[in-house]
DNA sequence: CAGTGGTCTAGACCACACC
DNA sequence: GTGTGGTCTAGACCACTGT
């Protein structure tokens, strides 16, 4: 078995900056990380050993070794015992996360416009009140939205909310992507659970959504929770399957 | 704003194994898992300092920090300084995983059977070619499956693998999930990516899949890399919405 | 054998939250 | 203030890999 690229690796001049607030081990990741996207150090290479790196960089091994292991943790890196560490593939640049559809557009350089269809209080109904746990028929927000993208409409979402979450309105709403309106209000957001499946759309869907009749759509339920574990948001929606999919990386740690 | 379960928290005697080769952080991470997936320790528990953990099970504090870690990155506590540890909803049992459709179903209860529709060896389209970064016509396996719960159709299994990968045949293929099999050749798998969408049945899908004609389908193509980035699988599948929807768990860290 | 990462220790100082 | 977790150090010993 040859070694894909067999090079001891030479780390480019760096130093760390002992009066930042930014930890040292995490300029350290960062500046490998930079490293290994740039293709300055290519994938296959084989680091120097983490005692010796940590030396260079005047930093203890502890610290060495908690950059690193970010760089495992992303990814990006290989580590084995008596052997080294080796640069893999930088296909994954993030890991799920818990984004909006408002930023992924964004960050794939299209421009998304929300248009908000309704916006009232209502009676949670069985299946609301279950996911939100909260008494059934507690009053919760319900909203609906429309995205588009470049002007085609590339999802309908519903969502409930607990009333005490909602401090903002119509307005911020068409502007700013869900999850940014909450945490603004100082809820931490921790985790999520989501249901991805497909079903035919309907006459009134297919029509809003500019597809075919009997078109298939993308659909999603999803339950976000704060760190108390409280339910934060309960989201009912579907997506044109014909204009977006879900993308998922994952590590098999 | 009330502590949801202001009590301090005695942990109940726990002592760990210096003798044993599971390393100590592991096996604090792993009792107090347990302590709180029992209910042992309930949501909203404030857990002691971590000084006084560390000195009360006879460990360092680096070591007793290790093991919190983990638990956080697993999502069941929050840390925050200046106020503590603090138990939150044991939700997410697991963060997403790759996981086959074959495990999936076993742990649900129900009973995975596999048939073989074929298994041979094929030229390479330009899609697998790209997605298995080989080069064009190129010889590689292609294997057809469907994937029954008790008696249903799931889904259809479309896969291909490089030549070298395949050191099984059909009847291990129907006995043993894919991943398990390339695993057992001393692959170490170490990511995927993976497209999630939907499309209507063709008329031989849907009699396939028992489903009615023009039912909604799931998608999905997964590409699985080795931890030299190797790609080692290509799959293209289609699912039953009716019968299986993607579960998909996450942490917003 | 020599070289690698994996684990563990016993301290230190700091940033932040609450009283 | 006092108490919490966050960071960092300078060592030590061990387990695994390859020669």
């Amino acid at each position: 078995m040859s070694e894909p690229t067999p090079g001891l690796d030479a780390l480019p001049r760096f130093v760390v900056d002992r009066t930042s607030p930014v930890p040292l081990y995490y300029q350290v990741a960062q500046h490998l990380e930079d490293a290994i996207h740039s293709g300055a150090v290519p994938t296959g290479t084989l680091f120097q050993n983490e005692v010796d790196l940590a030396a260079s960089l005047g930093l203890s091994r502890p610290t060495m070794r908690r950059a690193m292991q970010h760089l495992v943790d992303k990814g990006l890196v290989v580590r084995r015992r008596g052997i080294g560490t080796r640069v893999v593939q930088p296909k994954l640049r993030r890991s799920l996360e818990l984004t909006s559809l408002n930023d992924d557009l964004t960050r794939a350089g299209r421009k998304p416009t929300t248009e908000v269809l309704s916006f009232e209080r209502v009676q949670a109904t069985d299946v609301v009140a279950e996911r939100l746990e909260v008494p059934e028929a507690t009053v919760v927000h319900e909203l609906v939205r429309i995205r588009r993208a470049d002007g085609e409409p590339i999802a309908r979402l519903i969502n409930y909310l607990p009333e005490h979450i909602v401090a903002f309105d119509e307005l911020d709403l068409a502007e700013h992507g869900l999850y940014e309106l909450i945490r603004r209000q100082g809820v931490v957001l921790h985790s999520a659970t989501q249901t991805l499946g497909a079903r035919t759309a309907t006459a009134a869907e297919a029509r809003l959504m500019s597809e075919p009749r009997g078109a298939a759509l993308v659909t999603a339920q999803r339950v976000t929770y704060d760190d108390h574990g409280q339910a934060v948001e309960f989201g009912n929606h579907i997506y044109a399957s014909s204009r977006y999919t879900f993308e998922i990386n994952l590590l098999t740690t």
